[in-house]
RNA sequence: GCACCCAUAGCUCAGCUGGAUAGAGUGCUGCCCUCCGAAGGCAGAGGUCAUAGGUUCGAAUCCUAUUGGGUGCGCCA
């Protein structure tokens, strides 16, 4: 397997480091902070010599001719305190531009230990319509997933559904005081039940929002709607059969927000699905003294002697009898292990949760079911307005998800309309090619920001054509096709790419940085790095295709062969990282 | 009160093991289209990296304190 550039000059030097004794960890290369001077550059010297004691110059000059000896390598000098200057050749240039060309990864190479990994996110409630907080958790947790299994990951992506807590009594008491004669509710009806749902998808948005109202200021509905749910959770038959409808007219629904933004899952669990495994793990944890009675609870002691700060007890049976999401998520914590058998299992959930996830993830740890340490919490950050708060309609409101969807649809679609280029497309093509335009913009936006900071949402912003937009990475890519199109209708073919310009060794660096970029998405799990890397190339690609004509009379075949084997090959790892961030290009826009 | 996160250009944000002159985008100024998609490119101005100490040959990055902003802390999820 061929390895970036990077990765091959990096191998080279950390061998010279352990040569001289030293460790490996030194010989880290990047790319040269001093793009005049050099492509890469080496500063472990100074660190190395200062830890053995050494001048750093000298012990630079000692590594230096072992990176030399490495055929990808043109020059290496030593400069300043003890920086490594390491220029590559031409010619290993092109070849990793060929390898780019014609890998199956684009550059892209796979993890070194591939893990069987359960990702956690969406994490939508039952009835509740999505609104802009529920974006970062789908575009974070589907990215995730698209770039771990590209890495090579055995992943298995999960909903999971909030269908199992109080709100499912609160809908319930709602649909029973304005439809009261349903057989839902006649308490010894064991079923079966009607087929077709008792409610739309409407209905539930409507009931719901005053519903979780009217519980707050009145405790005779609130009591009603905490009994509600205790019955369901004990079985009552014609509950549970709400519960189902409940839940397939949210999918549903569910299924059309998340469809706009490419996002997927492999399981459409929700808590109610564990509903079986709690009653035995309650019992196998009373068995086994983990669980204790505490105020007509049963809870699960999870504080630790080293804590710093006050570490409540695991809510495991609140004192009404009833489950609430310690008890699902450590549940489903159960049915992962026993049903997949996953290395580690990642939540992509608000970080606003962080407290809980410690919490489950101590009683996990506790209870012998998975490490604590094979469990992460992925936070993220809230989508702010323009005041720096969370992000409000002008009304004061939330923001719903298909709002959105429908506002950067309308967004996107006003900004192809005033370009020149759409005018002889079809209604139905600008459709679609709109779609994938608000698609770009939203997922981009989204995942180019560090995914622990809060954001500042501006849609005017998001869908502009100009600037680090996904709107911009289709242009590029848009292009890159109209050119390889043009070429083919003038039977110009591509061949074997020879770097030589300034602006082509940019390009094939920028290239080159693709399988570092993963690697950092795939370890801290943050999708920006790729992000950054994609916006790079489609930076070097528009300067390369300023300076350097390809197409053009005066361009001689052999240059104009090369160079479309260079747009081939940056389309081609344009796109696999763009399909890795959930965006597709279209074939013009 | 305790714990966690954050503070970088007018604005929105990057900055991997501590390293050379702190980078993008946007906005502003000036250039570049009689055929490759100018939704682009090139150049310029713009920063005491919140503040004060400390570690180090070297700090936006590590440590401590302070200020300012956000979030969370037993039966809602």
């Amino acid at each position: 397997m061929m390895t970036d550039l990077a990765a091959q000059l990096a191998g080279a030097c950390l061998a010279a480091f352990e040569a001289e004794g030293l460790d490996a960890r030194w010989g880290a290369v990047k790319r040269s902070d001093r793009p005049e001077l050099a492509d890469f550059q080496c500063n472990g010297c100074m660190g190395a010599a200062k830890q053995a004691g050494m001048n750093p110059r000298e012990l630079a000059a000692k590594i230096a001719p072992h990176i030399a000896d490495n055929v990808a390598v043109a020059r290496v000098e030593v400069a300043g305190p003890g920086f490594l200057n390491i220029v590559v050749t031409d010619a290993a240039l092109s070849a990793g531009a060929e390898h780019v060309r014609t890998d199956d990864k684009a550059g892209g190479q796979a993890a070194f230990a591939p893990e069987k990994i359960v990702v956690d996110y969406g994490g939508p409630n039952v009835a509740k319509p999505m609104h802009v907080g529920h974006l970062r958790a789908a575009v974070i947790g589907d990215t995730i997933v698209r770039l771990l299994r590209f890495m090579g990951d055995d992943v298995t992506g999960d909903v999971h559904l909030g269908d199992w807590g109080l709100q499912m009594g609160l809908l319930i008491i709602a649909v029973m005081d304005e439809q009261p004669d349903l057989p839902y509710f006649e308490t010894d009806n064991t079923g079966p039940f009607p087929t077709a749902p008792p409610v739309t998808m409407d209905d539930l948005s409507r009931i719901y929002p005053s519903a979780s109202r009217r519980s707050k200021e009145d405790e005779v509905y609130a009591k009603r709607a905490q009994q509600a749910v205790a019955e369901m959770q004990a079985g009552r038959a014609g509950y549970r059969a709400l519960l189902k409808h409940f839940i397939n007219v949210s999918v549903a629904a569910l299924k059309v927000d998340y469809s706009f933004l490419d996002v997927a899952f492999d399981l459409w669990k929700g808590e109610s699905d564990v509903d079986p495994l709690i009653a035995p793990m309650v019992a196998d944890l009373k068995v086994r003294n983990l669980a204790r009675l505490d105020d007509g609870a049963w809870i699960i002691d999870i504080a630790r002697d080293e804590d710093k700060k006050d570490m409540p007890p695991f809510m495991l049976v609140n004192s009404r009898g009833a489950t609430g999401y310690h008890a699902t998520d450590l549940a489903t914590i159960v049915d992962r292990v026993e049903q997949i058998g996953p290395d580690r299992i990642l939540y992509v959930v608000d970080a606003r949760q962080s407290f809980h996830f410690e919490q489950v993830f101590r009683a996990s740890e506790k209870v012998g079911l998975i490490a604590q340490d094979r469990l992460e919490h992925l936070g993220f950050g809230t989508v702010n307005g323009p005041d720096g708060k969370p992000f409000k309609t002008r009304e004061g409101g939330t923001l719903r998800l298909a709002d959105l969807n429908t506002l950067a649809l309308e967004e996107a679609t006003k900004k192809i309309g005033e370009a020149k280029l759409s005018s002889d497309m079809s209604a139905e093509e600008r459709g679609v090619i709109g779609k994938l335009v608000a698609r770009a913009a939203l997922r981009f936006a989204d995942l180019q920001n560090q995914r622990t900071t809060n954001y500042v949402f501006d849609l005017d912003r998001f869908t502009s054509f100009e600037g680090k937009t996904g709107p911009y990475l289709l242009y590029a890519a848009v292009r890159i096709k109209a050119i390889l199109r043009r070429a083919a209708d003038n039977a110009h073919k591509a061949g074997a790419i020879v770097v030589a310009s300034d602006e082509e060794r940019r390009l094939v660096l920028a290239l080159d940085g693709f399988a570092l970029a993963l690697r950092l998405a795939r370890d801290k799990r943050m999708p920006h790095y790729l992000c950054e890397h994609v916006y790079g190339l489609a930076q070097a690609f528009s300067t390369f295709y300023a300076a350097c004509p390809i197409l053009k009379q005066e361009v001689e075949p052999g240059l104009r062969a090369s160079r479309l084997g260079l747009c081939e090959a940056v389309l081609k790892q344009l796109e696999t990282g763009l399909s890795i961030l959930g965006i597709t290009a279209p074939e013009r826009m």
